[in-house]
DNA sequence: CAAGCCTAGTTGAATGTTGTACTACTGGTA
DNA sequence: TACCAGTAGTACAACATTCAACTAGGCTTG
């Protein structure tokens, strides 16, 4: 049992402005958009990825995957969406376990209203307060914290 | 109402990125820090930010504002914190509204038993795999980020 | 083609979080 | 000192998320 390599002062101090930052982040823009749009933002998400699908439709395992949530989870979303009628689901035909998930029109016309109002809130945050290089680095260096949680994930 | 300024494929990509990988990163954490030591990453965070004042207790107000959560999560929070034995509530002697919460010796022995397994998480997860100068760029990105949302808060 | 194992997705219960309304106390003002 | 607006915290109900079964279909091997 080694020696823990404590954190350093500044570290410690960076790590925690990521903690808090972006905790105050997300729920900013979840607040945000679900005032303007009545859509929360994982339900946004689900959203946008349907939308650049073929067919406007993805399998459930997909959007999980996409988004980083349980199978559990997508499936309880997806329910509440079907429910405000802006997602529809049905079996999968090419394999009959699979569920697809299709955006309806009505979806599409939400996601189309929502749009404007969410990425004004995006840049209001986020994109606006930090410079295009700031913004590369964390895109590139999140793009690697989550490679390397995919290669050796917990449990 | 002016035309919308989208995010250019670059950004797009990148606040993608963020977005996920933050997802990925405290799902991680969390679930390094359950399986090891039986604590949230929550509860964890109320006994780091115990274990750093006078007397190692707070206002539950202070705390709400540190951890930036509502204070209705934190009074659940700590009421089941307070269950497990590992901190104390009592009414606050200057401020009869007031509540303090402390710290318990159980607790610090928890603190103390958990926090080498979850800095070697937080290493292996992100300090270990971003450089320093990455973290740096992130932590004073995100200082900055959550300034700007207190000026000016959602709703 | 049957047995066993894997993957996809759902279900329901337990747990956690949010939002609103409420109690209680404070501090300022008349 | 009586009022009133504001602050601190909690209670309860609605809602979301997690976890551990469970159903069902596919894939592989003998």
């Amino acid at each position: 049992m080694p020696t823990t390599r404590w954190l350093d002062e500044s570290q410690q101090r960076h790590w925690r402005a990521l903690l808090t930052g972006t905790s105050a982040l997300f729920a900013a823009l979840n607040h945000d958009l679900e005032a303007a749009t009545g859509l929360a933002l994982n339900e946004y998400e689900v959203l946008v990825r349907l939308s650049e699908a073929p067919d406007r439709t993805l399998r459930m395992s997909v959007l999980a995957e996409g988004l980083v949530h349980s199978r559990s989870r997508v499936t309880h979303t997806v329910r509440r969406m079907e429910e405000q009628g802006i997602v529809r689901r049905q079996r999968s035909s090419e394999d009959g376990r699979g569920v697809e998930c299709a955006m309806t029109e009505k979806g599409w016309e939400v996601l189309v209203a929502a749009a404007p109002l969410h990425v004004q809130s995006v840049r209001d945050r986020l994109v606006d307060v930090v410079s295009r290089e700031e913004l590369a680095t964390i895109g590139e260096a999140f793009e690697r914290v989550a490679e390397r949680i995919t290669e050796n994930p917990p449990s």
